[in-house]
DNA sequence: TGCTCATTACGAACAAAATCGTACATTAGC
DNA sequence: GCTAATGTACGATTTTGTTCGTAATGAGCA
């Protein structure tokens, strides 16, 4: 068991990484096409930027094939939790009750009824201990 | 009204504020002071990065005494939030569902019964919506 | 085979942030 | 008044992240 690394990927190696996750895998072409709908950016930039990851540990990549697929090597909830528990000590005095109810305040995301159940049910566990 | 420009201090600038948001206002003396107890940097580091934040308009000083003193610039509460809201985007893909899901099951920040009833009470208020 | 296109590799330029050394000014204590 | 301590100003350097141009390589195909 050796302690997985904590990472802190910049704002452009989250991007990448979101759609890792959300993919699974992919090679530079994919993330690139889904990158430039909504960012102007070039071909070779996210090239050096999955490299870059690459050589941080933060994805893996198959270059058996000449086209090379990558995919996350860091875990989705875990990073999550990470740079949360990295907000929460940096902008909410070490509260996660503060943010939750900034979170759950905000009106431009707002929760479904459904989500609000869901949170409804993990809270009432954590009532229970 | 002048629509309040929403700013995105760094890292550093960042514990400088939280700094100030407690106490009001400080001396770049006294933000040294406690930012040193934490990390290892220069006084002139500290005096630099707060003249910065003056420039950009995060932070306000007086300066009619030889001991300049500052003051937060900007909300707390809104810093707040325009940062979670950015974070809610860039890695829980717009739901702050997971985000809150995941900060509350945050095993080092762990929340107290009090706040657990605070939130119960904002989830009551949400759902009644 | 030779041409074109997609891909990777790599270095350079650029930008933003952080750090600090040094110079200079003012104040306080002797 | 002189000296030491404390403060600000400011430029230089370093570090980190981003961007892209160009070259090299290999694959597909006319």
């Amino acid at each position: 068991m050796s302690a997985p690394k904590l990472v802190k990927p910049t704002e452009s190696e989250l991007e990448i990484l979101q759609l890792l996750w959300k993919k699974g895998t992919a090679t530079v072409r994919e993330v690139h096409e889904e990158l430039a709908q909504t960012k102007d950016v070039g071909y070779t930039t996210t090239l050096k930027l999955m490299q870059i990851m690459n050589e941080k540990g933060i994805v893996k990549r198959d270059d058996s094939m000449r086209t090379h697929v990558y995919q996350a090597a860091v875990n989705k909830e875990r990073t999550q939790k990470h740079l949360l528990g990295k907000m929460i000590d940096s902008l909410f005095g070490g509260s996660p009750t503060q943010l939750v109810i900034q979170a759950l305040g905000d009106e431009s995301h707002k929760a479904s009824k459904e989500e609000l159940e869901k949170i409804q049910a993990l809270l009432d566990s954590l009532k229970k201990q």
